[in-house]
DNA sequence: TATATTCATCGTAATATTGCAATATAATAA
DNA sequence: TTATTATATTGCAATATTACGATGAATATA
């Protein structure tokens, strides 16, 4: 069906799964690495650097920001991307609490 | 086309990416959630717990397996699953450090 | 004004994912 | 042996994702 029950699920567990879908393609992966490096803003050379068309680029871009993990802001006729820093860092601490559960030092059980 | 371009991206963008897929559904959120909590392993209670058809569960663990979150295990007629721990640990320094770029101290530059 | 530049959006083709019923497989129990 | 139980696999239908050409909108430049 292609069709994700949500509503079945807990809020936590949908929005892990919102933000492990964001990271869940090279191309975005690239992207916010990308940004990082630069630090400063960067615009459409990403369309340079990563070898998709600038439609796909400016698809995965608006996918980021939708989540809120990137921020544009229109500079004449180009648009400056960078991270939203406070949302990166909540997203963080959702990561981590996922992942940190049971400590893990156990050993495993079978 | 649906079909992502790997060539194009570093090895470790395109983990990340895997990883973060793993994640990417609620359903494998919750079921990794629940192996954590009951600590010990467990075996089909998860289609119980979690409210999805077996057909539909069991294709989910077999996502997680095979990309080395868990293991499973047959005991009897039925299969235990466990986190695979060392995997667990090495995915999530992986996230970690892709989450950890650029240390997000400075304001947002735009 | 006319033209270029930069980016977003639309439409669409190809492929992937999700979910389930039906069926298969494997181990135990009667 | 014949059930029974627990899980995996297969085969679909519905929906989502990825990628890109074409086009549109906005700003800058000649």
């Amino acid at each position: 069906m292609g069709l994700t029950k949500s509503e079945i699920f807990t809020e936590e567990q949908n929005q892990v799964a919102a933000l492990a879908k964001a990271f869940a393609h090279p191309a975005r992966v690239a992207i916010l690495q990308q940004i990082f490096k630069v630090n400063n803003c960067i615009c459409g050379d990403l369309v340079e650097e990563i070898g998709l068309a600038q439609a796909t680029i400016s698809q995965h871009l608006r996918e980021l920001k939708t989540i809120g993990l990137i921020k544009g802001n229109i500079e004449g006729t180009s648009v400056c991307y960078c991270i939203d820093k406070d949302n990166w860092n909540n997203m963080k601490s959702m990561i981590l609490n996922f992942m940190d559960q049971g400590n893990n030092n156990g050993s495993d059980c079978c």
